[in-house]
DNA sequence: TAATAATGTTAGGGTATCCTAACAAATATT
DNA sequence: AATATTTGTTAGGATACCCTAACATTATTA
């Protein structure tokens, strides 16, 4: 049995290894940090998970995950997503709303459930912030990663995903009245902060380089 | 802020209370023994939630709920049976499959997700055992307690819920082509053993006692 | 390369939840 | 009422997960 607290490891050292470049490994102070927790405490539990065979490692080596911590990590992203989905579809929340209950939400322990709700939703191929799910099998198609901040002057591109999905982030994305499959036009970049002037719903706007590469477009 | 197990206590001495003659109290070897517990383990846990003022209890003595332990037990009674009607409404699940997921779900801290997947469900009033559904602000009407092994001989009645949700017994009960709102008669009742002979979908089926005690008939 | 900085581990604690064994109180029985 | 039975508590221990402080290793840089 994987225990809550051991899902969300698995789940942070893959997010965290595709962060990185080469994809493959990450550090105990990169985990932490993205899990909220010192890295005294990673330590432990990366003991536990190599215990497990989740993931490879050794004392002040980089951490990656095995065959099957990789696919259960997989697995527990495919259980958020999808609950988002449901969220999003079914119940009508807002798209800010939707990731804290599905954190929740990604734990409950029941393959016929995720079976079952990926019939009901469709079969979706993304999530509401324009994520993969990872199929039954936990296989799913990598999708663009071009953000906002690379497109060229004068460059017209849509929306497909966003990178940040915190509340914040999302919350200024709908007031700046953008949303998956926007289309943008780039009108100007600033030497100065690399911020960016926008034409986006016949509109003029302006947003910082952060903002824009939050923003991933095609 | 309350914990998952803290839940547990509250929903179990909740369903512990209601099944005694006063529906006011109950002791702790009775609310371990529904925990699958050890009493020793509730005992501790008693003084905790004593604490937080969600129960009555003084040493060696009965335990009832506080105003707002039994607002918080209903609450979890209500998210478990709308959970329940979601897996069998809209996913598919069966008579005896929903249970052990809406153990994991009731526990999901959302009040929107609540209400919003009330809203979605059509705001139903029974669950798929003919339970009936706390709404938003704990309220439920108490429905019938008659049970099939009280029924007189020759007199027609409609099963309303049944009392034991276990795997096992569920599974009986659709073998026989038994489910809610299945009309029966009572043919016979053997003085022996309590056993009885019935009519339902137009066949003979012969019951224990202990298997009429747990339907709920009117 | 030696000093410094960054990264990662160990030791020692803390809380929550569970357990067993031994004991105490309340209830039932003779 | 005295004893036996049932019920409930306390003491001491285990595991999971988290922390701080001190220490060890690796990487960086002067």
């Amino acid at each position: 049995m994987i225990t809550q607290a051991e899902e969300n490891y698995l789940k942070a050292l893959y997010h965290v290894i595709q962060g990185t470049e080469a994809k493959k490994e990450a550090g105990t102070n990169a985990l932490a940090a993205y899990l909220n927790i010192k890295p005294a405490t990673v330590s432990e539990m990366l003991k536990k998970l190599k215990e497990k065979d989740l993931l490879h490692y050794q004392r002040y080596g980089k951490i990656s995950l095995t065959k099957s911590g990789e696919r259960l990590a997989i697995e527990v992203v495919r259980k958020h997503r999808l609950w988002e989905c449901f969220l999003y579809e079914k119940l009508g929340f807002g798209w800010e709303e939707v990731h804290e209950v599905a954190e929740q939400l990604e734990h409950i322990q029941s393959a016929k459930l995720m079976d079952c709700l990926d019939k009901f939703l469709g079969y979706p191929e993304i999530d509401p912030h324009g994520d993969p799910i990872p199929n039954a099998k936990g296989e799913f198609k990598i999708r663009s990663k071009t953000t906002l901040a690379e497109m060229r002057i004068n460059k017209l591109c849509k929306i497909v995903a966003v990178k940040d999905n915190s509340v914040s982030f999302l919350q200024y994305v709908v007031k700046l009245g953008l949303t998956l499959s926007s289309k943008i036009k780039v009108l100007q970049r600033q030497e100065f902060d690399g911020s960016m002037e926008l034409e986006a719903n016949g509109k003029r706007i302006i947003v910082s380089q952060k903002f824009a590469e939050n923003i991933y477009v095609v």
